[in-house]
DNA sequence: ACCTGAACACCGTTCAAGT
DNA sequence: ACCTGAACACCGTTCAAGT
């Protein structure tokens, strides 16, 4: 409800009258904000973010912002909220719910890590920053989201007890397998430049791991998929002794 | 050995002479700005440590620190292989191995979860910087680390398939259990100013939340311990299929 | 050899002023 | 009502200069 004001804000208020800036720019808006923050990390990444850029991108100049936006820790929760909340959206609010338990936590799972490889520079963010209640586990960190997660846990059968339990142990999955899988996704190696590393207390000759070198091969195969769906299976086998 | 090298590059070298600076500064060096930096996260935080203000706590000014260090990024590079290089000492070189390879992963588990423990403003950074080689699973990420680590696994029977892949879920299992962990225990939330946020999308009143408020005790639980436990010992047993 | 001063190109943020 | 210009207090980093 409350996302609905504000987005139809963007539209109404003065709807008529025409912009007095050279280009036709509609006036700044808190979710165009938002928006545009997120097309910018996924392109550039959350480093080169910076409110003077993020402005230029709006047309406008970095001051404008705070109109809007508190500040920059602020606009990068909000950017969190946003795809929390689309994600929200997709997930729970306009799905109906699966037939089981099981099902319904392998439509969650499927959803949170698509977030995930669709926007590798952000997941980090969702997976680290503070979120607004400290019981709160990332990546599942929206209030609207754990409602409904919990609710749809005891309409399977699971007592409060069982299904807190359930939050956590499914938290801790999706963050463990998740965070990992995004960063390497994001190339976040290639932002910084190359061979600008420096060897302080280990040494990065390869010839002095000779297991390491010999299963490199091993090493270097992607696995994520498999494992992320292996890991889901064993842990959904596990929760089931949760459930009366 | 390189480490040795360097330590000892501290104290040795102008052996007597003594330092022409005002105050008894012992020159600067790699090691001693990588440990102050450590000490000065653990303190302050990582947002607050800037290269002037940790040249200020080493009595010197922040342009002297770049003799040492190529750069703020690299500096926290070091950082993270100092902490690792420690936990690959205090885990796996100083230590006989122990009798079954349970034990062992108990053993190393319990050390890395003391790692998290003892620098929870730090080990986010072990856990999300980009890695030296792409297939490093923070939080497992030392090269020699995973040698040794690769090794014990072989002397207990494992096959190299069957370590590498009890790599990956270990490491999996680790960054989702410790990095939620260790960033309640750092305060980060009261990094930011308190009442300072602002709920863009989702509302923020516990009101819209009855189950959310109705299960609120449990929640709340300190509960990281026993599930860390509880889900170590799962983990260990769906692994023994791993091994011939 | 080791450190500093001055400078450069940036930041986030505030606030009076413009339209 | 909405945006900008100018300013403030910082950053990281370079490099010639000091001792």
């Amino acid at each position: 409800m409350s996302e609905t004001e504000r987005a139809s804000a963007e539209l109404g208020g003065s709807s008529r009258a025409m912009p007095r800036v050279s280009r036709g720019r509609q006036p700044l808006d808190q979710m165009r904000i938002l928006r545009e923050a997120i097309g910018f990390i996924d392109e550039s990444g959350l480093h080169q973010l910076t409110m003077r850029r993020l402005g230029h991108r709006l047309g406008v100049e970095a001051m404008a912002l705070y109109r809007y936006v508190p500040g920059r820790e602020q606009l990068l929760d909000g950017v969190v909220e946003v795809l929390m909340d689309d994600l929200y959206r997709d997930t729970l609010r306009d799905q109906p719910p699966p037939q089981n338990w099981p099902d319904f936590l392998q439509h969650l799972a499927h959803g949170v890590r698509e977030l995930a490889v669709r926007h590798p520079r952000i997941f980090p963010l969702v997976a680290t920053r503070p979120p607004a209640a400290p019981w709160l586990r990332p990546p599942l960190r929206s209030l609207r989201w754990v409602e409904s997660f919990l609710e749809g846990l005891q309409n399977y059968g699971f007592t409060p007890v069982a299904s807190v339990a359930v939050y956590r142990a499914f938290a801790t999955f999706l963050l463990g397998h998740l965070l990992l899988e995004s960063s390497v996704g994001s190339d976040e190696l290639a932002e910084l430049a190359p061979s600008d590393d420096i060897a302080f207390v280990e040494s990065n000759d390869l010839a002095d791991y000779p297991l390491v070198t010999a299963l490199a091969d091993l090493l270097s195969e992607d696995a994520f998929s498999a494992e992320f769906e292996d890991a889901l299976e064993e842990l959904i086998n596990r929760l089931a002794v949760l459930r009366e």
